[in-house]
DNA sequence: CGCATCTATGAAACCGTTTACACGCCGAAC
DNA sequence: GTTCGGCGTGTAAACGGTTTCATAGATGCG
């Protein structure tokens, strides 16, 4: 592993030298610049970046801290990164399935010295706080944080209004008693899409039973599990809302299982558009979600809060969400917005 | 941002003795530990690790290197992998989206003085060779190699066997015309699989047509797409297998489309048994892929050859494919496998 | 009491860079 | 022929840690 030093002896030059060739190339003659280059690459010397690092105090590297990573939605998030600090030349240390708060300040804590900034993805209960007072050093962004993240970059999906549009897009279709799969407690993407289907139940006219609230968890097996509850209610809803795409993928399958027909006897509908939900049986109407643009967004944001010299103001964009309908909900008349969303994935691998 | 002299100066001691403190704490008197550990916790100190990397030549860190990252297989991939790094105390530095043999090399090049070593994932031409040259500093583990990968680390995939075995079974059902569609042409796994369906039909006693293999590229829309070509076949195939699951599924939501019952008119089987398959319409028969598991073989691997001092020979795992029959295939007695692999996600996340 | 041994700590070298500053050289201006 | 400014380059001091070696004091033993 050969260093400046070496590279320095073998072109007959200071270590300076070497370092301004490999930098701001300024003031130094042409000549050496040749002689230099061609020694390094002899040498196979690339500069330490490590080193680098400890004398400019920039690391050019973020950190990304996720709670446990499952499934499409989080690996369009990740990609969505990526892309993003591949154009701001960031590199992502990556560290995920933080359970707790404490989890998360430990693995921000073992990256002191590595990273300029972190991207905190905490929708669990106020972890980001602690975070945020953790990292008070460096620019950070939440992702997806609770309402009122204060003073902190953060960019966050439209789950409210989103979930409003959704149910009440399912009661101009006539439905009336409508279900809802909420997911984990304590999870604030859950909390507003709660909160969008009892809001848009009461602009109906609608109270909001207890009893229509079924208990999830994201997964596909508490979809699956939550039809049991489901079958039994009394009356038998004519719609039911998954708060994400997989319960509602659980339920599907659950439905036919029990010789349900969708839509005709139940309309079911999600939320996020993975990409299969228009593959699914019936297609599945739900809310888009770019997670990749989620991704982006908040390197972008993040890359200017670094780029500006003062803390400034805490900057909160909200990503809009979509309704996707496709022929799940019973609905007669798919919306444009379905059209848009096919074209959406191009490129894929296993 | 407090350094290590901060400390010192403010517990009375000298750096030394601070950072020992914070290594082996050998040689401490109890009392001065204690008080080196209130002052540094007031203080909000951690050890800088850059720093710390420079002067003992370890990072415990590990670069990843991914082609694009798409979907339920990657993100199990990323996830037993961070679960493993996180069991030995490793960050994970992540860079994907590397298209070239060039840009896998930058990325790594890139990574010079941060990391202790690379996990690869290039499925695609002699890429892997390239970065084996590039980093024989330090150890490194590919991921779904081309078989033949002189000299290094690797834990692949039984694609070979996996393919031949779901042939076989569609086979012992009485399906005689059995088309394929293809992953991406240079992706070592597409070849492997179509390799296995290629033997088995040829162990059969049938010769594979080329007129019955279509190209795809891994995504429900090349799946979509296949189906056009499938339907148009004479004598039409009895059944189709996909390369992958997201290929099955965009043919299966064409064959819906078209009115062809799955499977009494054509089965339909994939690859990987991403966690929707069970849920699909019809329950999709494929064959079971332990992504989580290779990740986590992968850093296994490579803490093991990290460890050990002489260069060692290079060890290279396969990973056992399961055949999961549901379903999409016809097949009238499911496997045992089924009802196993129904158990495998428990946890989830939006 | 003298000496060897052990323990807790400090001084200083080092890791591989960047960069402020100094310096020598050359051509131009006076 | 000085003086001067710029250019190309080198010297050395950081950056924030770890670790070797030395040392001072305490202890054990004959």
């Amino acid at each position: 592993m050969s260093t400046i030093r070496d590279v320095a002896r073998a072109a007959g030059v200071s270590i300076a030298t070497v370092s301004r060739v490999f930098n701001d190339s300024s003031r130094v003659s042409e000549e050496t610049v040749q002689r230099v280059r061609t020694v390094a690459s002899g040498l196979d010397y690339w500069p330490n970046l490590a080193a680098r690092s400890l004398i400019t105090a920039r690391t050019h590297a973020i950190g990304l801290l996720l709670p446990d990573l499952f499934g499409e939605f989080f690996s369009e998030v990740i990609r969505g990164i990526d892309h993003g600090a591949r154009r701001e030349h960031l590199q992502v240390l990556v560290s995920s399935s933080h359970a707790d708060t404490d989890a998360l300040a430990a693995a921000a804590r073992s990256m002191r010295g590595r990273i300029d900034g972190l991207i905190v993805m905490a929708p669990d209960e106020g972890s980001a706080a602690a975070i945020q007072q953790l990292a008070r050093r460096f620019p950070i962004v939440l992702l997806n944080p609770r309402l009122g993240s204060d003073g902190c970059c953060a960019v966050s999906i439209a789950n409210f209004e989103g979930a409003h549009a959704m149910v009440a897009h399912l009661l101009s279709l006539g439905r009336r008693e409508i279900a809802m799969i909420k997911g984990p407690a304590g999870n604030a993407d859950a909390e507003e899409r709660l909160r969008g289907y009892r809001e848009a139940l009461h602009e109906a006219g609608l109270l909001p039973a207890p009893g229509q609230e079924i208990q999830g968890d994201f997964s596909e097996a508490s979809g699956y599990r939550a039809a049991v509850a489901i079958l039994a209610m009394e009356p038998r809803p004519r719609a039911v809302f998954a708060a994400n795409d997989y319960m509602a993928i659980g339920l599907l399958s659950a439905l036919r299982d029990a010789s349900v027909r969708v839509p005709q006897d139940m309309a079911v509908t999600g939320f996020d558009d993975i990409a299969i939900s228009q593959y699914l049986s019936p297609p599945l109407t739900t809310v888009h979600v770019d997670a990749y643009e989620l991704g982006a967004r908040a390197i972008r944001l993040w890359a200017a809060a670094a780029a500006s010299p003062q803390p400034q103001a805490s900057h909160h964009e909200v990503l809009p969400t979509t309704l996707v309908v496709r022929s799940s909900c019973g609905s007669t008349h798919p919306s444009a917005a379905d059209a848009r969303s096919e074209r959406r994935r191009t490129s894929a691998a296993t």
